[in-house]
DNA sequence: ATTATCTATAGATCTATAGATAATGC
DNA sequence: ATTATCTATAGATCTATAGATAATGC
């Protein structure tokens, strides 16, 4: 629980030396992440926050303006650019099993950091329709990478032959992602045991396997349009 | 929010004569599973369970203990039987898509219903470590599931050349129903609209097909044992 | 003057218990 | 006698604000 319930020292009255205390504004929003990620919104109070800081409450309100405030910052500040920046890192796109394999290895690579597994458990916690509203949503942020793997990368490969063609680009996006997705928020959140992030990260190189062996297609022997 | 914030008129005050509120204790166990799912365990408060079935706060401890106590009490009568009793049921194992078919429509049946999906929304809310214990682990559940399915299922079709066998059992289960959990728990949860409700529906049928291809094989030409 | 902290406190809400009261079932 | 409710209340905890205080940066 309280791991490093932050120096008993009380401190004195007003504000602190420049080195003494830095950055409180971003420990506020650490031990937040962390509680809600264990406790949930509701479950989280002001008060805990600010004792796993070392401050009082009251000094937290000099920072946000409320609860709720806190939730929203977190969230605005860890949403969709980390899921799909990934993509846009510019990977080879020519080869689908080159690039889906160097695209789930970044994806896993930033979700399996502590910070993103602790945003994995608020997500799974409260992205539920009757949530604390503001930020995240977990389909919504998800449709969004599929739409847009979807038209940029399956269905031009689908195009050319690439992948299968007896199913939507969609669909193919569906079964290559949110197994991906799932694993993440079964295996790698916030309180995660080293031993499920590795069944994890083996589930997902095996689906990987798995996936590439239903939905790659040897590229058709070039009936280019020019020699017709 | 207090859709039918039950009776404004106080009861009065001693025992209530008897066909007047039939059956408290499990209605106390709906208001709190209906809130469970839409605020978490510490979001929904003894007082609004209270008010949501009528009665005061106090009377609830006739019936429980303490708010912890309804909550495992909830979790502990909608455990595993619910997902695996499905499968026990007697579908004819002869032939895998037939029997998988068969198979997710039950449990698809199973998890549309409004309870259900309140369950699906309270285990994707607390199933976390850090949660409330005492019963619903998701990834217990789902792993014994896997199991089953692993042992009885898959095992033996592979054994007879019905389903490829570049993968173990329990890879293709996973393949096979990780996919079905997770649209349980993106599409069919407490809140879910109709229209969630469909497109996850519609998912679950195109995952299923998906599978089916990836998966079957033509039964090997009988090089039956007896005739080497 | 502004900022970041503290002390003190208001007021809401929460869990739970004590004790009164009225219907039930023996 | 037991059970299911109520009224009343204790005591904890929670969010948030007011006002004092001390360092900072102009």
């Amino acid at each position: 629980m309280n791991e490093e319930m932050a120096s008993k020292i009380p401190r004195r009255r007003g504000r602190p030396p420049k080195g003494e205390a830095p950055d409180t504004r971003s420990r506020i929003l650490d031990a937040a992440l962390d509680l809600f990620a264990r406790d949930g919104f509701a479950g989280a109070s002001i008060r805990k926050i600010a004792s796993e800081v070392g401050i009082t409450e009251s000094a937290i309100y000099a920072h946000f303006e409320s609860k709720r405030k806190i939730y929203e910052t977190l969230m605005s500040e860890a949403g969709p650019p980390l899921v799909l920046g990934v993509l846009e890192s510019g990977v080879d796109l020519a080869d689908p099993e080159t690039f889906l394999r160097e695209l789930a290895r970044r994806v896993f690579e930033a979700w399996d950091e502590p910070r993103m597994r602790l945003f994995a458990s608020v997500l799974m916690r409260e992205s539920g329709a009757g949530s604390v509203s503001g930020g995240a949503n977990l389909v919504g942020l998800i449709e969004e990478a599929r739409r847009r793997l979807a038209e940029e990368v399956f269905g031009p490969w689908m195009a050319v032959g690439l992948v299968r063609d007896d199913f939507s680009p969609e669909h193919l996006v569906w079964e290559f992602f949110h197994p991906l997705a799932y694993i993440r928020l079964l295996y790698l959140h916030g309180q995660a045991t080293e031993e499920e992030r590795r069944a994890g990260l083996r589930l997902a190189e095996e689906h990987l396997d798995f996936f590439l062996s239903c939905a790659l297609r040897d590229p058709e022997p070039q009936t280019s349009t020019s020699e017709q």
